[in-house]
RNA sequence: CGGGGUGUAGCGCAGCCUGGUAGCGCAACUGCUUUGGGAGCAGUGGGUCGGAGGUUCGAAUCCUCUCACCCCGACCA
């Protein structure tokens, strides 16, 4: 393609709306143009580079036994109603109607419609088990959408589907896509580390992400020193600490602590430890509230208490903490509190004897003893995990956390929509049975940007060849001169003829905007074809990697070419 | 949804406080020179100052409303 007759538009500065890396350079390579927030177009070279990763995904999908179709964006309300979803999804899912008022959602995902599907289409063992995969538009209108195309409303996944007979056979199905996960990003030239992540309320025995590590990250990943533990924060369990016993505590003492709410303002006023403090959070299941405890020093995982509940969980408003405790926010405490499950992080009892709200404007409660003071009605791990805790699967290491981006995520369902959905099939003793399916999405669009986070450097991206939107980028630096050009065009013609993709820049520009626009853009090998050089029958041959400059005859850069295009995409290939 | 910020030429910005009819750099266009790391000189074109309403003799500037985009948060009592 030549750069004079493509569509190929560069920004010399930073639009001042962006602020990730791989945005920046996305926008500025000319790559993608944001339309509204969170929308993007794809501008050819974007295009392209999203099209080599989407065709990575499909061979490995192929290779491990996925079949692709493609289904509808526009999804009728009905199936969304029968999978209980519609009252589940909330203002996340666009919905709309048509000419008729009938309702219609924009897929934010389509388990719904695949089982549907299935359920039509399959009733026997014998037809099991089935893996579907589609790449595909979806649409989710995000809280916020952040950092250019890693967090858009509109964007393009890959979402692949499982339907196994059994919990066995959906193991099965789950390795391999969790084996072709593997092997997929790393083609595109992504760290991606699998990491236990989870299931979420609705169930599901199994679940991986897998994260590229970033700075613009909005997970968060726990890792073990020591071991090869790895899983997202918010399922890291918390090790329950030793209890200490409360049966020496001093009588129950009322102090007047006006104005002090939180943890730090009343452990410095009563100059006590924050660990020795109980902190009484007041959350709601969207029923009734209930009470959760947790030691002043830690944090509570609201994925924990939803999990220990069964139901997705909020905290009160200021109007239901009143209400239940009797007091403004900043001064609950579970002694005397009725008429409320409390439930307690395992942390509680490594308290003893503690401080607490008196559930009474400006005053809290001092020697409070477990068991003597209140009474708690479940215990559980409801801790979220914090840097330095003991790993909670070999007790040795220390946890660390890095920030990463979710570009995958492998899911065993279960049977909750076959069971909504009606995807039963009919077994060997003839009995019907519902399929036990796995979920598997890859966010194409995202992946593409996480490339260009890990690949780049000050002066712009470094594309990795499996991604790259061409291999070779030729740059004519006289495309005035006859023979400059002639010479160009015949490269141009040979290294395409050896089967690479080439960009020949034709542009009448002068040499260094075309330097830079190539260090911008960031095709991996250049060739640099100059008058100068030309006289001596030398031209330039550049590795985008290192842009170290050898001079090399003509005659040679398809060879040379050849040869690092090889030796490359070994690197890329496990 | 809450808080903060920004909207002025294609891009990046100044002007706003203290009202007097819009400017800088880059880009674009023309000419000459230049031609291996974002050229020089000379000239040209381009702006509903996000939108609506108001105050005023007069509004980019002050006031009200509104829209868009960005950032932080939407979890700790």
């Amino acid at each position: 393609m030549k750069q004079s007759s493509g569509f190929f538009p560069t920004l010399r500065e930073a639009p001042k709306e962006a602020e990730a890396k791989s945005h920046v350079l996305m926008l500025r390579a000319g790559l993608i143009r944001q339309l509204a927030a969170g929308l993007y177009i794809y501008l050819p070279l974007g295009w392209r580079a999203l099209r080599n990763v989407e065709a990575i995904v499909r061979e490995e999908m192929d290779a491990a036994g996925a079949i692709e179709v493609l289904m509808p964006s526009l999804q009728p309300d009905l199936l969304w109603k029968q999978s209980g979803r519609w009252d589940v999804m909330g203002p996340e899912m666009m919905r709309l109607q048509d000419r008729n008022e009938r309702e219609f959602v924009l897929g934010p995902t389509h388990e719904e419609v695949i089982t549907s599907l299935v359920a039509s289409e399959i009733r026997s063992y014998r037809d099991l088990p089935k893996n579907l995969y589609q790449i595909q538009t979806k649409f989710r209108d995000e809280i916020r959408p952040r950092f250019g195309v890693v967090r858009a409303r509109e964007f393009i996944m890959k979402d692949g589907y499982s339907f196994d007979v059994d919990d066995d056979g959906a193991g099965v199905s789950y390795q391999a896509m969790y084996d072709a996960y593997a092997r997929l990003f790393h083609r595109c030239g992504l760290t991606a580390m699998p990491v236990e992540a989870d299931t979420g309320v609705m169930g599901g025995s199994r679940s991986h992400e897998f994260m590229v590590p970033a700075e613009i990250g909005e997970s968060e990943i726990v890792s073990c020193g020591a071991c090869d533990y790895r899983a997202n924060r918010e399922l890291t369990e918390s090790s329950a600490p030793e209890s200490v016993s409360s049966a020496n505590a001093l009588p129950l003492e009322e102090v007047h602590t006006p104005n002090q709410r939180t943890i730090e303002e009343v452990a410095a006023f009563l100059k006590v430890e924050p660990a020795s403090m109980i902190k009484t959070l007041i959350f709601t299941d969207g029923e009734k509230p209930f009470v959760v405890l947790m030691r002043g020093d830690c944090a509570v995982n609201e994925i924990k208490v939803a999990k220990a509940v069964g139901k997705p969980v909020e905290l009160a408003s200021p109007e239901t903490i009143q209400q239940v405790t009797g007091a403004p926010v900043g001064f609950a405490g579970p002694v005397g509190l009725t008429g409320v499950d409390v439930w307690a992080d395992l942390s509680i009892k490594s308290i003893g004897v503690g401080v607490t709200g008196a559930n009474k404007a400006d005053y809290h409660l001092k020697n409070v003893a477990i068991d003597r003071d209140f009474t708690v009605d479940r215990w559980a791990d409801l801790r979220l995990a914090e840097p330095g805790d003991v790993c909670p699967k070999c007790g040795k290491g220390t946890l660390s956390m890095t920030l990463g981006i979710e570009v995958g995520h492998v899911f065993v369902l279960g049977t909750k929509y076959s069971t909504a959905l009606n995807a039963v099939y009919t077994d060997e003793k003839g009995e019907r049975r519902p399929m036990v399916m796995g979920c598997y999405g890859i966010g194409v669009s995202r992946t593409l940007a996480a490339v260009v986070e890990e690949n780049s450097d000050d002066k712009g991206i470094v594309w990795p060849v499996t991604v790259a939107p061409y291999h070779v980028h030729l740059l004519n630096l006289s495309p005035k001169s006859e023979e400059v050009t002639k010479a160009s065009a015949e490269l141009y013609d040979g290294l395409r003829a050896a089967g690479f993709s080439v960009l020949l820049d034709d542009r009448d520009e002068r040499p260094g905007v075309k330097f830079n626009d190539a260090d911008l853009l960031g095709l991996p090998y250049r060739v640099i074809v100059g008058e100068k050089g030309l006289k001596s029958g030398q031209i330039e041959f550049v590795q985008r990697k290192s842009l170290e400059k050898e001079p090399i005859a003509p005659a040679d850069v398809i060879a040379r070419v050849k040869g690092l295009y090889a030796e490359e995409l070994s690197r890329f290939t496990p």
